[in-house]
DNA sequence: AATGAATGAGTCTTCATTCAT
DNA sequence: TATGAATGAAGACTCATTCAT
């Protein structure tokens, strides 16, 4: 898939910042296939022309949107890690959770975008980088932890964490205490 | 959305078994968006009028699906309530999970078809179901527990089971014995 | 345009009919283009394919009602002219106006069928058997009359006529008297 | 319905005016159900896509059909009553008959589009302007007239006038004066 | 560089007509 | 003969992508 085309004046980045905006938005409303370049454009006052002029295709737009959010995961990633040493189980639960609830609209772009035609690699390599993270962080915690068992509780861990925005809404909605109880059972699991 | 009309003939029957199969496969394999009804057709070696002979759109192929998982799902959830009062933790986690592995090519293509238009309600009378028996089960294993809290519990366990195909397969790789470890966390959760 | 195969049994004949029956209400209803034979058969309680055993195409469908009606349009012309010459010009304006409020629902079928691919023949002839009938009508209660010029008033009275029922609707809601006028025009024009 | 999307270059505005020109003649030789939008397309030697670029819909192409119409409609009505007051009832026939002959080929295909799913109040609403204009002219011609029988008389007239074209036209094939009693029946009936 | 226009393959869906039981 | 099933050419419309100004 070709790379876009770098903008080199100023009014240039403007735009693909405007672009990519739109692109958040777009692809989050709708999910990547409902999404369409002409929606994207105009979101952003442009012709077409314009989009294709720094990307040249749709599978591009999503491709930047990795990599944007790429960026911003890592550094993310490496303060938690630093962070969870000095935590308790409890600890490292409350802030698994805390971090699920940043920055929606990005993610939820990101999460439309994850079927796109060329993002398998990419999800893959999303996916790998978080469960690394986490597991790090459990062999922080807990240092007698096996490497392999870490992995392997990350996954599930994940999994759970998923869920979390949704518990969020429901809670507001009808007080089960939802986001309390994923925080006992990922407490119980990762003091287990 | 208008019914499917239902076959009368021999040949019909066979017809709309095919193509229900073709649907699974298509559905599973591309999602609900990116299945073309010209596809779900050809893979039943049918011309695409014979499709829309018996479902008068794509949104009716994924209903018929709904139906027919509906039926299977209601006899076995009834089948887990009635054991579970018999189960300890550990016995009750390691029925779900065996739940979740049957019928898999069927719950592939159920999972691509959530985001279908008409299936808002669907999925919500589906995952309202599950809650509600795993709400039962948990009770049935640990009746101290107060139903408010069975249902949350429920919610998390669901999130929980739906990675376990994934593990399987993961685990038929690289044997991290993932399984094993989404087992113990169900135990130590469900007995908590 | 290949003609109706005539059914040789008792039970066919009854077909046949109901056929027909349904077609006028098709027809009626949705006009030549959107009225399908697909309902045509499903309104007379019959397969498809049970329609083209009698009628070998839509088109031979039309053709058949153009039949049927046709029969009956000549006997009453036949009458139409008898009775004129006993007329006053008044008397004659009534009876055209009366006579276009009969049989609507055939009449309905005949219109909608009007731009069927085939009947552009068709509705030349009844328009011609129409014209013929009202001149000699004409003539008959004014036989000063030249006949091109009787030819050219039916003209222009057919014309006024087809304006009738959608008058008599109108005063239905509004009493504005239209069907009343429509008489004082034919009678002025008829008497001139 | 959407509007159409007005072109911003010249290129576009040649095209539209291409467009619509084929428009005109795809509805006016077949009527709106059965013209397609890809040979509305072929006759102005353009991709369908592009048709759609500025059309969204079949419909809106119609309806810009009736907006052109309708712009040299109303001026033309205006002029109509104005002339009117000075007109005897003769003069006013002939009025009425000259102004149907004009704008031949927009008038067939306005003909055509009436019964465009979108048009029912377009219909109305020209139907209603033709109606008031006529009755406003007639009592100008003859002031003692109530304003609600000039309503009714309208009425008829436009139904007269409608068969206008058609007289025209038969009358260059078989000259039997059928415009000449046109005129008749028309000035007969205002003067009464 | 910016932008509007052009393109056409591809989508869902309909329906007259023909077949096979 | 009756009937349900099979067929596929169209039809309206969409949209990623390429062009030309």
């Amino acid at each position: 898939m070709a790379q876009p085309k770098a903008p080199r004046r100023r009014r240039g980045v403007a735009r693909v910042s405007a672009l990519l905006e739109s692109a958040v938005a777009t692809f989050a409303q709708k999910g990547y296939e409902a999404a369409t370049m002409t929606e994207i454009a105009a979101r952003a006052d442009t012709a077409i022309g314009s989009l294709y002029q720094f990307f040249p295709s749709k599978e591009a737009v999503a491709a930047a949107l990795f990599e944007r959010y790429g960026e911003w995961m890592e550094q993310s990633q490496a303060e938690l890690v630093k962070k969870a040493s000095t935590l308790s189980p409890r600890g490292l639960a409350d802030l698994l959770i805390a971090r699920r609830l940043e920055v929606p609209p990005e993610r939820a772009a990101l999460l439309a975008v994850m079927d796109a035609p060329g993002s398998a690699g990419q999800r893959a390599r999303f996916g790998e980088a978080t469960l690394r993270t986490i597991a790090l962080a459990l062999r922080a915690v807990n240092p007698s932890l096996p490497q392999q068992r870490c992995r392997a509780m990350a996954r599930l861990i994940v999994q759970v964490l998923k869920q979390v925005p949704a518990l969020v809404e429901e809670d507001r909605r009808h007080h089960l205490g939802l986001v309390r109880e994923a925080r006992k059972l990922l407490t119980l699991y990762i003091a287990a």
